[in-house]
DNA sequence: TTGAAAGCGCTAACAC
DNA sequence: GTGTTAGCGCTTTCAA
């Protein structure tokens, strides 16, 4: 059962099975051999909880989501569980989002429970009670996507991403370009979209074009809001029409295509339209966009905090970066 | 720093402080609310290592995905998640998927550690060693989507769920109809898509309707893959073609849809398309599907291991509901 | 290279 | 209602 169960059958104590267990070089090599055969004999499994209480360290990091089914979330959640396997630590997940959301309550000292060594945050906008709670606990923390004061951060610029999309239809002979954005429902970093809206409506002034206060919409970072966003952007007369649509997100890019035709309108013929992500479903439709690599984010952020929480300071991290992807759904505008 | 501390703060012993700490009815009102305000001022966060190796449980649940990036898979871990955090436990992630993809590691005894109460498993196949692995490990487990022999299983009939979907066609006058499904690339069950293509078969022979053997095709459970079989099934002379196509996902049937526009098929009218999942995308454009709950069994799902974990034996899964949801890419076929 | 012994921070009998 | 006393199963000095 315990670790003295395989001291007695082999006649070792239990510190030098402890140290055949994890082979400590100051083992003899048969006895790591004997050790283990033995262990794996009776079917020994070591306890996370006894061996946690011993060193103070848990093996195990926290990830805090704002919502879980999200295309974002998954594909950087991916990326953090690799490279925690790889690290031999175990995930425990903290969703915010899901009925009740009780968001403090994921916060609190006492719900982390000294379980995790480390924390990454998923695009997470933190009020100060959460912050405070962070600070406290004294835990590596890393977060992604979205700039979180005082903490470290990782993800592409949220400025440059809205600005490579304006670049590209601008050069493209645009003028008339509208933006969708606006907040996610539920919980996601409010920095991001202002970000991304800001680095649009920046790069366009750089252009020299103007846009009109109605051109911004809000595409609530969901398909469905994409359609609804799009329909109100496109159905209008030709020329009070936008001739491309700048949009925060694959998938509400995705919907402003689908009103696009619903309304009879070509895309990209008489509207191009940008997303910013790299979804799989835009790749096979199509879909222009600035790509990020939200895997490789999340596999930056646990290897930091799993070389933090053991002691060690890594460096600044490296800008994530994202990059301009044409597809079929920009061209020249018709007028 | 620990309980000890604010025993000594309060001049209560050990004992009295963990009893407070937990609310245990022996405790007199007073001392309770004196113990945590004090535990509160001293920032105190319990260890939850040391409960548990005094206590033997973990109040952690291991969720065992097989890919993280999928409809289903979020969909179903939000629902154990809620329900677990109702329950006041931690949710341990442990995704087969992702690069290196070591299956078996994620089995072998060695993995949990102890570190879980009990699992659950989300639509995996599981082979011999691992089957063996999970007995010996004695935790209470629930699979959900896809029956595993000896486990307690919940999801829906998936004879059914093909079932479903034949009728409504049927009922249409359809007597031509193709199906889309094909094994997930990436471990899902292989129970699933075989039931839905054998209740597929089974019903279509039932309404007395043959299928050419050509009409089966490989859709891989994802969009791109619905996009390649719905073109393979359609790209034909128009009396070789099939006037329905049953898809065993959404995603794939979206798929299709895509490939008949891609044709210059017009969809419901040239051919009828549905899904199974019940996926927003499909919703917003007007997917016929047989719409499952995944949210709702991963909820029973963790109810039950939380509860057997309690050493309550609660009794026999209640059955999923599948229902046929009709929206506008079904119709009477054109000839 | 191995052993003995002292905890890690909490819970659980068992007394009082 | 509260205190005392053993552990839970491991790691880690310190010796040998």
């Amino acid at each position: 059962m315990g670790i003295q169960e395989i001291a007695q059958a082999t006649g070792l104590s239990k510190a030098t099975v402890s140290r055949a267990l994890r082979g400590l070089p100051t083992v003899a090599r048969p006895t790591i051999d004997q050790v283990r055969r033995v262990a794996d004999e009776l079917g020994y499994v070591p306890s996370s909880a006894a061996a946690g209480l011993a060193t103070g360290r848990q093996r195990a990091v926290g990830v805090v989501v704002p919502v879980i089914d999200r295309w974002f979330t998954a594909k950087a959640l991916g990326g953090v569980d690799a490279e925690l396997q790889a690290a031999g630590h175990d995930l425990v997940l903290y969703n915010l989002g899901g009925p009740g959301g009780d968001r403090h309550r994921a916060f609190r000292r006492t719900m982390l429970r000294q379980r995790v060594d480390a924390l990454v945050l998923l695009s997470l906008v933190l009020d100060e009670t959460e912050r405070r709670e962070l600070q406290v606990s004294e835990l590596p923390t890393v977060v992604i996507g979205g700039p979180a004061r005082d903490l470290r951060n990782i993800g592409v610029d949220d400025h440059e991403v809205a600005a490579l999309a304006v670049t590209h239809l601008v050069e493209l002979g645009h003028r008339d370009v509208a933006y969708v954005g606006g907040q996610d429902e539920a919980g996601f970093s409010v920095a991001v979209p202002y970000r991304r809206r800001d680095g649009f409506t920046e790069a366009m002034a750089r252009a020299g074009a103007s846009v009109r206060p109605t051109w911004y919409a809000d595409g609530r970072f969901s398909f469905a809001g994409g359609v609804a966003a799009g329909t109100a952007l496109l159905d209008v007369a030709a020329r009070e029409r936008p001739t491309a649509v700048v949009c925060a997100s694959d998938e509400m890019a995705l919907g402003v295509v689908v009103a696009a035709h619903r309304l009879g309108l070509d895309v990209p013929r008489d509207v191009s339209v940008t997303g910013v992500d790299g979804h799989e479903y835009g790749e096979v439709l199509g879909l222009t966009t600035v790509a990020q690599d939200p895997e490789a984010q999340g596999r930056v952020a646990a290897r930091t905090v799993v070389l933090e929480a053991q002691g060690a300071s890594p460096g600044p991290l490296p800008p994530s970066a994202a990059r301009l992807v044409v597809r079929r759904t920009t061209a020249r505008p018709s007028r």
